[in-house]
DNA sequence: CTGAAAGCGCTAACAC
DNA sequence: GTGTTAGCGCTTTCAG
């Protein structure tokens, strides 16, 4: 490992000073052609590169951007990570990843790693159980985090409370759900199930209020709902499908089923052949994050498109704009419907996919 | 933006010297329990957290692993960041990722950026065109790393030299090529169509390879094989498809195909159905990565699992191992396949799927 | 066991 | 324009 060469070795080859070599370098003060021909000649010959901590000890140079998520292979996390790195790319940053596991001390871990860093700002991405110990967990991050000079973003997390020094970035979860649900009871749908949400959390929560709105504008009495929610993940459609099923003993109740997300939508489809039903013609199935298995399956699944990158790419803009204000903002991103084969017309009603 | 609390007084308020308070935090050299305690107090009351940009300058502190890769949403590159990440995690490291989109300068200018920031070691993932250009690319790299102390670790992608400094960890395409085919081969098949790889592209040209040996191995002839490559991704699979499909006039010349990737082999399927194909009844079709889409689709697909995130795991885990050698080694991973519902056997031969 | 002091490599005044 | 120099915050000899 021979030694780094530094910005002294450059200076003794081009024959100037340390301070020369760093201008030129810096590019932000003026130099004659002639040493920053030299000093880049150097530079080359050398092969060169400054170190990113010196730099970043003697305040300048950019700082790094960091994603903290349960994963980093679901494709929800996977997208708003892709948005975060490419906008990062773009402003000159690096972006340092890190997943959770949606476990809190490991989060709180993660969180004074990046203070250590001196990360320009921390992205908080995922929906969350939203309670006291929560809101004040992040207080106490964003609080942290601005004290060393850095922003907390919450990304498609709900915000802590108003004084609190974070940006949050958050998709319309509630309309995508009103709108897809409304979608169904356009075509003719009224006994629509809702399954694979997880209760408390914020994500599930905010699918059922839309699911709910839509019923209720729709005139469908609220005990009319069939709500089964049990949680994401593939397992949990599968599982909720049978449940459903056995309940009604084979002849369902239901003429459409609106899957917590495509996952589970994906699921349902094949529970459901299992069971000899047909989709879109027995049974209609929609979801929800437009995740490439939407596209993949047949039928197509009709399904709400969600802002991932968008959102990536928003929460690193914001984190990088204006100067930081003591209180929060907040920017909601919209979704919407993605029309594809899985829901059926009923009754002539208008819809798609069906006949 | 208030002033970042530093060792300085975090030793002021403990009443001892910012050795000291280095020391107990270190925890590497003995400090009495007095004064342990009374720093440990400051730091708690103080919310401390050390500079890693200063204590890496210092020569101290943990390094960061960076990977590399064509994008962050592909489900081969997630697997293998999260491989990455959790190892790392696992260490104590943090990871740095970005993505290249396969551009040279992008890359270089990445690896450049990867020397500034001392990481530990830097991991390229993906299959390349492996050309002379590309050999010496990566000579150069890899010497530039480690010159500064960090290590090249070259993930599913080819070594440059047997005197570059590198590792590589890689899965065994070829073999998992040639057992997909001749799981295809036993269950009676001769017509095997492979489309959708990339010439040229080290990760197709491996699975051709094994796809001819096992032809070989099975007596079929050489110029029984039919190819057709054009590129990953799904658009090309339908292509591909739709091309092999419209030069036979509708009367498919194959009795399977063997598809260059999953999400190939997804649009496969639908471009088969639309033509009024069954799977696996009348085609029988598999595919290559056990991508979750493999599992999503009905039929199942049967396909050759790859060990994305092992590969990840283990590239951190050798990257940290042992002291750098000047040469390099390889490691090679195995891939398995995964009999889903895609293959049908045919005329009684053994095979799964069918009737 | 603890403190003083010398850097780590770079930037940014401050002189010339 | 360019050189000198004082730090940035931390670790680590080197003395006590």
């Amino acid at each position: 490992m021979g030694e780094r060469v530094t910005i002294r070795d450059v200076a003794a080859r081009a024959g100037v000073s340390v301070a020369t070599v760093s201008r030129v370098l810096a590019g932000n003060y003026p130099t004659s052609t002639a040493s920053r021909a030299k000093v880049l000649r150097a530079v080359k010959d050398l092969d060169y590169v400054a170190n990113a901590h010196a730099r970043a000890l003697a305040g300048a140079g950019r700082k790094t951007i960091a994603v903290l998520m349960f994963d980093v292979v679901s494709s929800f996390y996977a997208n708003v990570a892709q948005g975060v790195e490419m906008e990062a790319a773009q402003r000159g940053r690096l972006t340092l990843v890190a997943s959770t596991g949606s476990d809190p001390a490991r989060e709180l871990a993660l969180v004074q790693m990046m203070r250590e860093q001196a990360a320009e700002a921390v992205v908080l991405v995922g929906g969350v159980i939203e309670d006291d110990e929560y809101r004040e967990r992040m207080a106490r991050y964003a609080q942290a985090l601005a004290a060393a000079g850095s922003r907390l973003i919450l990304c498609g997390r709900p915000a802590p409370a108003p004084d609190v020094p974070a940006l949050v970035v958050e998709y319309d979860n509630e309309a995508g759900a009103y709108a897809i649900t409304s979608h169904l009871l356009g075509a003719g749908h009224r006994k629509i199930a809702l399954i694979g949400y997880q209760p408390g959390h914020t994500t599930g929560e905010d699918r059922v209020a839309g699911y709910l709105r839509a019923l209720a504008d729709h005139g469908v009495p609220r005990d009319e709902a069939i709500l089964h929610g049990i949680g994401f993940g593939q397992n949990h459609g599968y599982e909720a499908i049978m449940d459903l099923l056995k309940k009604a003993a084979g002849r369902p109740d239901f003429t459409a089923v609106f899957a917590g997300d495509d996952r589970v939508a994906a699921a349902t489809v094949i529970a459901l052949r299992e069971h000899g039903l047909r989709v879109p013609e027995d049974i209609s199935v929609v979801g929800y994050n437009d995740d490439p298995v939407a596209a993949d399956i047949t039928p197509g699944l009709t399904t709400v498109h969600i802002p991932a990158e968008e959102m990536g790419r928003t929460a690193v803009r914001l984190a990088l704009a204006g100067a930081p204000r003591a209180g929060q903002e907040r920017h909601l991103l919209g979704t919407h419907i993605v029309i594809r084969e899985s829901v059926r017309g009923l009754r002539g009603s208008r819809g798609d996919g069906g006949s």
